[in-house]
RNA sequence: GGCCCCUUCGUCUAGUCUGGUCCAGGACACUAGGUUUUCAUCCUAGUAACGCGGGUUCGAAUCCCGCAGGGGUCACCA
């Protein structure tokens, strides 16, 4: 794609700041991710020249939802993906996980901080209280019902509801009344002319002043709504790129009037950033990604299944379980919600970014993947590293259109990632995400870790499926299992035949020193061929009796695996279990 | 409903600004062959799209107009 007018110069941006600005509600969402992935890319890429940063800031200004655990939560999200930010809380990376960089991210080198909001409120109240005396903002008394009725009127009217300052409006009275200590929020006088968005995916927008109105910059609690935050915060900070969802877009006109009123305190403007809205991201069905899409896959199985498998213990209540069910829009927390998907062994929908990491994917195939999503560079490549992206990336380039989450492709990727990974590297990685996950695994495999990871590779797309082709390492020698029709078509059929051939492959293995998968796989093959006889006459029989069925990793990496002593102990066994009837 | 945004294979997209090289390219998925001791991997090939209707033009996926469809937003949430 041809660059945009405004990056035609190709001038290079001397500071380029870009932020992500949560809200700590929950676990860091995955369209948040590749907001956060874009920012992040914007900050280090060739346009920033090296002197980029990238911030974080916690936008809690909504008392009821934020919690202190969802902003330690998402800041361990970005950390995991591997975006780490300059500017913001302090966060230290603990754990073993092989891709997270050691050592602490954020910090205040520049002094902008504090990165939470909830701790910024007396300077928001400076800037507010400078706009009221500059009669460009003033304090309404309106409770919440006399809002929703004058909402109701206009809908009747079918008109849309805008809130203007009447003409008669008695400053003076209204200020008294404050002085008073009556309840109050503060509303912004609209300037009353159009506003023009310059934004580099959409373009020139403009927004009627019909269509705006004196929206609350101060809520009834003192806290600023976001708006008014968003735009003192980014000034402040110095943010010079705004990128976010495009469901801000609408949102855009009231913060460019607010930089044109709002001033500091030795009377100097506000500047306007950049703006780029990206395209919303969607399920295949074209649905919202939406966190509550677990709850209603969750909330289906229980059902089918009865509330008393999934209650108790660690998990929900009965009367928890029971209003959960009742209501369509309600939400189990999220570590509970988990367990209920264990009890039921159901696979919940990747939402979060936190779901994606639980499922076993790469961080950084996650990011490969997401960058995909409203982005491309136009080259046809497709798999890149996140220092690449940087390189590659410009706003230009971003879409219009929203996407659909493809989670085939996302496990393509992670396939793909897995197989090229240098052994030691995979293995290592595959341990971090047991220890968390499935530490059963870990402790069982022990050292034979890398070995097994090779072996199960080519048939696991995530990290947790890394255990699926490897079930008979779980599985104690007298407890395997035999598929009756495994049984019936690889030692039964044609007289017993596959049975008959055990016991002298069990000799000749106790004879084979090297216990490595090339030696044992030689040893097989130079057997069957003094025979006379193929691979497969010999390598069916000894899977079955290895795993009870007929399917496993190669037969020099199953066999190495479960070591010569078992080898030999499950081939008694099958003998004796599946001897051919009279 | 008002306003704003969007519309190329099933999906993500390239191509659109600067109309012809596009009977539309890549990737995932799918289908068919092949390799292989099982499963899987791997290799090769193939199917498949410019939302609709007008217009401009010698020529339109590309420019203009209209329509339809999808989405976002209309909070003392962010």
């Amino acid at each position: 794609m041809a660059p945009k007018p405004s990056d035609a110069s190709g001038k290079t941006d001397q500071h380029i700041i870009t932020r992500f600005a949560p809200s700590p509600t929950g676990h860091l969402h995955i369209g948040g991710a590749r907001t956060a992935l874009f920012c992040w890319a914007y900050a280090h890429g060739k346009r920033a020249n090296g002197s980029g940063r990238f911030l974080l800031r916690i936008e809690d200004t909504d008392q009821k939802r934020s919690s202190e655990a969802a902003a330690r939560g998402i800041l361990e999200d970005l950390a995991w993906l591997g975006i780490d930010w300059q500017d913001g809380p302090e966060f230290v990376v603990h754990g073993r996980d092989a891709r997270a960089t050691d050592g602490k991210i954020g910090g205040d080198t520049r002094g902008v901080g504090p990165y939470f909001q909830a701790q910024r409120l007396g300077i928001y109240d400076a800037y507010i209280q400078r706009l009221i005396d500059a009669d460009l903002a003033y304090p309404a008394f309106d409770t919440g019902e006399e809002l929703d009725a004058m909402r109701a009127e206009a809908r009747e009217a079918k008109r849309t509801f805008r809130y203007i300052r009447a003409a008669d409006y008695d400053r003076e009275a209204s200020l008294a009344r404050v002085a008073a200590g009556e309840e109050h929020v503060i509303r912004f006088r609209m300037p009353a002319e159009a506003v023009v968005v310059r934004d580099e995916v959409a373009g020139e927008v403009t927004f009627p002043y019909e269509e705006l109105d004196d929206f609350i910059i101060r809520k009834r609690d003192g806290f600023p709504t976001y708006h008014l935050a968003v735009v003192v915060d980014d000034e402040l900070m110095g943010v010079t790129h705004v990128l976010r969802g495009q469901e801000h877009l609408n949102n855009t006109p009231k913060h460019v009037a607010l930089q044109g009123a709002l001033t500091h305190e030795d009377g100097s403007a506000f500047g306007v950033p950049s703006y780029a809205h990206m395209p919303l991201i969607f399920n295949a069905d074209g649905s919202k990604m939406s966190k509550r899409d677990k709850d209603k896959v969750a909330k289906k199985a229980v059902r089918q299944s009865g509330s008393e498998a999934v209650s108790g213990g660690d998990l929900p209540t009965e009367a928890e379980l029971e209003a959960w069910l009742g209501d369509k829009t309600a939400q189990l927390p999220s570590d509970q919600l988990v367990r209920v998907a264990e009890a039921l062994a159901i696979d919940l929908p990747e939402i979060d970014v936190e779901d994606f990491r639980r499922a076993g994917y790469l961080p950084e195939v996650v990011c490969n993947y997401i960058a995909l999503l409203g982005w491309s560079k136009g080259d046809d490549v497709e798999r890149f590293t996140m220092a690449e992206f940087c390189e590659k990336f410009e706003l230009g380039q971003i879409g219009k259109s929203a996407a659909k989450f493809d989670r085939e492709k996302l496990l393509a990727f992670n396939f793909d990632t897995i197989q090229v990974m240098e052994p030691t590297l995979l293995a290592e990685r595959w341990r971090a995400w047991c220890e968390r996950y499935d530490p059963e695994v870990a402790t069982a495999l022990g050292e034979r870790m890398p070995q097994a990871a090779g072996a199960a590779r080519q048939r696991a797309k995530t990290l947790r499926q890394l255990r699926e082709p490897l079930g008979f390492l779980f599985v104690a020698d007298d407890a395997i299992e035999f598929d009756a029709k495994a049984v019936k078509k690889v030692l039964h059929k044609n007289d017993g035949e596959g049975l008959r051939l055990l016991p002298e492959l069990g000799e000749m293995l106790a004879a084979v020193d090297d216990w490595s998968p090339g030696s044992i796989e030689a040893a097989v093959g130079a057997w069957c061929e003094g025979r006379g006889l193929g691979m497969g006459k010999a390598a069916q029989p000894l899977r079955v009796a290895m795993t009870g069925t007929s399917v496993s990793p190669g037969l020099g990496d199953t066999l190495s695996l479960i070591g010569k002593a078992s080898v030999l102990a499950r081939i008694e066994r099958c003998v004796a279990t599946n001897a051919l009837a009279e």
